[in-house]
RNA sequence: CGCGGGGUGGAGCAGCCUGGUAGCUCGCAAGGCUCAUAACCUUGAGGUCGGCGGUUCAAAUCCGUCCCCCGCAACCA
């Protein structure tokens, strides 16, 4: 069996600062990564920043900087985000690092020597101020002068020296693709648009730019530079250390088993990234899943509406594992979701604050005035109790099924009424027996058995705020105690060891 | 006729594929209680499931049609 699993989020394209979509994006690839590392799991974990193209090269003219430089501050803001987030991933690539300019000129010699790019002209209206190219449908003809519909600014056609990839060669093989792979591309209505898209035709695809430099050069030809998304989507092999394949990183991990991305650049990760793939003969990843978006009340954030939610400073001001929460039990994995302060703070008071806050409130104060901590010698487990018990390894193999199939809310939301809920808790053992003094370290047992298990299957959800209030129980004095002398020490150590969950 | 998603009690959503007492969270009202927080538990009020038509013994669920919102329309998380 193949223990070793591999996520990415997108490489992040630092033009503004991080919004909630990124911190979005992250934040659920980091709830995966670590779920499957309690699972057992080999997870490596990556995220990055997409620094290349004639965006941050302006930008950093503009600044009179040199643009590696500039990308240095940029991709910083990044990598810090990360580290608020704190995210689990194990590595932070750039794609101005040589490790990833060997790994894209190495596929464009491949695919080049295969034929499947070739040199022709890109051509389209373009408008300077905008710097941008615009299809036929996204301009007018206005008294003789062809504009953008969308700026208003004046559009002129530009032809341009490119070499194309042979996208159009691969729409068949495509197909074939998705059928044999039925869950290549999650959720399954995105799947669909996708296909009817490829279905309807694929035009080959622009891949070098001669107008700018700042990007990796075309090895063939230094005049040009490799556009986009060839450069971007590679990062997900340069990492592994390809395109040295005997690599132990490449063998392990190679094909990714997630790339998690918005559903905006899912065309470009379900159509561009395993035609370039299979052209160049390597496996495509498993499994592509397009993420909606976060929206602020029922609107798109933008600066102009003045909705935006920064999530530093919503980190600022709730704290880091509750926007976690939020993002992961209340938006609908896969479609769009929103978020405002009204609804942070709600879920904040009534789940965590009410329901977990209060769950773990009375656990410590039942344990005190119990126990007081301690637990006696002589208890024995009835046959019911075990039951009840075992009642939490069948809840893991649910949990795990979930998972799985990327079914975020199910997980979620079974921890939150099976285990969370006050409601579940207040038939569980302990509070039953709590007031019998002969049972109390029974009580004291099963309910840090419990609460071990619920704390350990919520650590990917928030795993800071988790490890702090599980070291309350699992210190050396309380645990090692409660361990030690009891009967089913095996079978709790073989569920779920103090060690495991602090190391999560 | 470009493509897709959505319209379910005050708010946010699930259910629709595989028709059969309309469910969850928050909010609201009334009781209750403790191992527990302005906590928790129980019960209740509140919906012609966007409109119209069809299939069926039976439709939120399938089919047709119309209205309204929101994305996408090739290089943008």
């Amino acid at each position: 069996m193949n223990k070793n699993y591999y996520i990415t989020t997108p490489i992040y394209y630092p033009s503004a600062k991080p919004h909630m979509g990124h911190a979005y994006s992250s934040i659920i690839a980091d709830f995966f990564a670590r779920l499957k590392r309690i699972q057992g799991f080999n997870v490596y974990f990556l995220t990055g920043t997409d620094e290349h193209g004639q965006k941050i090269q302006r930008a950093a003219e503009e600044k009179k900087m040199d643009p590696l430089l500039f990308c240095d501050q940029i991709s910083k803001t990044f990598r810090d985000l990360s580290d608020t987030l704190n995210l689990s991933n194990n590595d932070f690539i750039r794609t101005t690092e040589s490790r990833h300019a060997k790994s894209v000129q190495n596929l464009w010699n491949i695919l080049e020597k295969k034929g499947e790019i070739y040199l022709s002209k890109y051509s389209g209206w373009y408008s300077v101020s905008d710097e941008a190219f615009y299809t036929e449908s996204e301009i007018e003809d206005l008294d003789g002068v062809k504009k953008s519909i969308t700026s208003g600014s004046k559009v002129e056609w530009v032809e341009e020296e490119s070499y194309f990839f042979k996208l159009s060669n691969w729409q068949d093989k495509l197909i074939e693709f998705y059928n044999k792979n039925q869950d290549f591309i999650l959720p399954e209505t995105r799947k669909n648009e996708v296909v009817s898209f490829v279905k309807s035709g694929l035009k080959d695809l622009s891949v070098s730019r001669k107008s700018f430099n700042w990007g990796i050069k075309v090895p063939s030809n230094k005049e040009h530079v490799i556009y986009v998304w060839l450069d971007a989507l590679t990062n997900y092999l340069s990492a592994l250390n390809y395109p040295d394949e005997s690599d132990n990183l490449y063998k392990s991990f190679w094909p990714a088993d997630l790339h998690l991305i918005g559903k905006d650049i899912l065309r470009f990760h379900a159509i561009y990234w395993p035609a370039f793939l299979l052209a160049a003969g390597i496996d495509p990843p498993k499994r592509v899943f397009g993420h909606g978006w976060i929206l602020s009340g029922d609107e798109k954030m933008s600066k102009s509406k003045g909705n935006i939610l920064d999530p530093l400073e919503i980190i600022d001001t709730y704290g880091l594992d509750p926007l976690r929460y939020y993002l992961i039990k209340e938006v609908s994995f896969g479609n769009d979701g929103n978020i405002s302060q009204e609804k942070l703070e709600s879920c904040i008071n009534s789940d965590l604050a009410n329901n977990y806050g209060n769950l773990c409130q009375r656990v410590l104060a039942f344990c005190d005035k119990n126990a007081n901590f301690e637990v006696p010698d002589n208890d024995t487990f009835t046959d019911n109790d075990k039951l009840i018990l075992d009642q939490y390894s069948q809840h893991y193999d649910n949990l795990i099924k979930y998972s799985d199939n990327q079914n975020v809310n199910l997980y979620i939301n079974f921890i939150v009424e099976q285990l969370f809920a006050p409601k579940s808790s207040t038939t569980f053992i302990p509070f039953l027996l709590g007031q019998r003094a002969d049972r109390a370290g029974l009580s004291m047992f099963s309910i840090i058995f419990k609460f071990n298990f619920e704390i350990k299957k919520s650590a990917p959800v928030f795993p800071a705020d988790t490890i702090a209030f599980a070291s309350l129980f699992f210190n050396d004095s309380i645990a090692n105690h409660i361990l030690v002398s009891l009967p089913l020490l095996a079978a709790l150590k073989a569920v779920s060891s103090p060690s495991t969950i602090l190391s999560v």
